[in-house]
DNA sequence: ATATCTTAAACATAAACTTGACAATGTCAA
DNA sequence: TTGACATTGTCAAGTTTATGTTTAAGATAT
């Protein structure tokens, strides 16, 4: 009995909001490109709201990326999704400003509230409620502006409220299995192309958080690296193989702000002395400020603020 | 305390309040739902009230999920049941689902295929590859075959594979990775009725593999308890004190086969003196047979077998 | 007796829709 | 250089739709 079912249709369709928090596209964006250029020809409902499926919203995806990267829309617009595929891999774009179509919103407020009812749910051990808050914020604000405005906050509160004893490990964990979890959802849902560069994100022996290590994959594939994810506490010799075996150019280390610097020294050092020539090593997080001084002679780049991080990720 | 309502078919029905209370709907909306989308068709009594069923629940969960992705009522009021699940991808398979008679006879060998594809994924570092062959499995067995016989060898293999160095740590990690994060969203999206007796999942501090706790997890809400799970590597305290805020009966520990046995029998100790009186300890896993003689006597359950493990929760 | 259910209708608000216009910018021709 | 025109993001007005919430009046349950 080898009949696949596999070919179940997506049939789920989007509203226009969430689309535009998704995309990051407003939604008067989305109805002049269609109206005016034709660029995507959502579906309607019988009372004539847009439908957008999955493939519509990759659609806006890839023209936004043209877009950003030099192409106006008028010339963007009419082309097939393989071509616009091909001008997002190719066209890598060199320096000239990136227009940044920021979605900076009112949402300054929205944050501090999503987090402020989170430590809530957090205190209160409930875990349901817990996924149910940062679910909803996931989907209502952009990507990035979720991982670096909640979810980063986020733990930087548990741990100070751990440190002053406001917390116990419990409540760090759950907080870390609610959000682990909802980050690899996000992680494994995030379309690339295939033939999208490769890179290894982990992070070293002694270095237990992940959630740092799936904020990094993430954002990597914002930029259109294919992450291969492995995880924290990983030997040195691992990481090599895991790169190796992989054909990863990059390999993105993730340090947190507890960590052991000389484990994390030797460490880092025996990884780039295994794989000297086929992989750059980039090491990010909090823990990347102390290590500076001692890692970039050897020619590893140490790189704390995350837009830093994208943009090395697009020029390499 | 006619709460719940037996008809003789022993088939439980609940008015709305209760519905309302399970799945955080307020009454006026499962009205709303009803009466304009025809989202669910609850019976009526004679008298007219609103009756409705598990399978109504289980329905009100999927459709609250939809929403909570982002899609709107209209939308996802009329999907089946079938694509609701598709949409958030797994369920707990026990209502509606495909008999289970002719699966038993080619499971034997089903699950040996299903094993020895996920090995080959595994081997070629194929994280997406593995994630379709283990979905597929999780789709197409039932879930405690998939958990039991699936599962549990996969790892039993790897562990000796890595043992006789034919697999490095990277192996064993990206199967850990998929697995975790499959058994997550299982138990997640696992119907649970709040009033179900609460037990506390966890594994002691030295003890980190994750994926026995979420196989106990997973085996408790089949028996019709509600999991709070917490994790491996938890001190004794940590786990007690989470024990005692989720007002839990019992404390499922598990504890794999590479541990040090002292260290786990301090931590056992000291959380049976942590919770003497307010919740039942039970010590599960490959590690609970070497416990077992120096354990049972302070009253702490070694459970080796799955079944017994059901059982016990079953009668408790 | 009182609390909770039922239906049906109404209410309220947030979003969505279309159309048309404006403004800033860039391009081209005289 | 200047004026006409195209491109593209943005907004406003006026209307419609979607959906959560309330109300009114009766029926039922405890």
């Amino acid at each position: 009995m080898n009949i696949i079912i596999h070919t179940m249709k997506r049939k789920s369709k989007y509203p226009i909001q969430y689309v535009s928090n998704v995309t990051g596209l407003k939604p008067y964006i989305l109805r002049s490109w269609e109206s005016r250029y034709a660029a995507i020809c959502p579906e309607r409902t019988e009372t004539n709201r847009r439908l957008y499926t999955v493939g519509d919203i990759r659609r806006l995806r890839l023209i936004n990326d043209a877009i950003l990267s030099g192409h106006s829309i008028s010339q963007v617009a009419p082309m097939s999704d393989d071509e616009l595929l091909r001008l997002s891999k190719y066209g890598k774009r060199s320096n000239v400003s990136p227009p940044e179509r920021d979605i900076d919103n009112s949402a300054e407020n929205e944050t501090k509230i999503v987090i402020s009812s989170a430590l809530y749910k957090i205190r209160q051990l409930d875990q349901v409620g817990l996924e149910k808050v940062l679910d909803r914020a996931a989907v209502n604000l952009p990507r990035s502006k979720y991982l670096h405005h909640v979810v980063q906050p986020l733990f930087g509160k548990i741990g100070e409220m751990w440190a002053a004893g406001d917390m116990k490990i419990i409540h760090e964990r759950l907080a870390t299995l609610v959000i682990r979890s909802q980050l690899l959802d996000m992680l494994k849902s995030t379309i690339l192309s295939d033939s999208a560069p490769r890179l290894v994100v982990a992070a070293p022996v002694g270095q237990w958080h992940e959630t740092g290590c799936l904020v990094a994959a993430l954002t990597a594939a914002e930029s259109g690296w294919r992450p291969m994810y492995f995880g924290p506490n990983l030997p040195a010799e691992e990481i090599a193989a895991a790169a190796q075996s992989t054909n990863s150019k990059i390999i993105a280390l993730s340090v947190g702000q507890r960590i052991n610097p000389s484990i994390t020294l030797r460490e880092v050092r025996k990884l780039k002395k295994y794989c000297a020539k086929q992989a750059k090593i980039i090491v990010g997080g909090y823990g990347a400020l102390n290590l500076k001084a001692r890692l970039e002679p050897i020619g590893v780049k140490c790189i704390t603020d995350v837009k830093v991080f994208s943009k090395e990720l697009e020029t390499s």
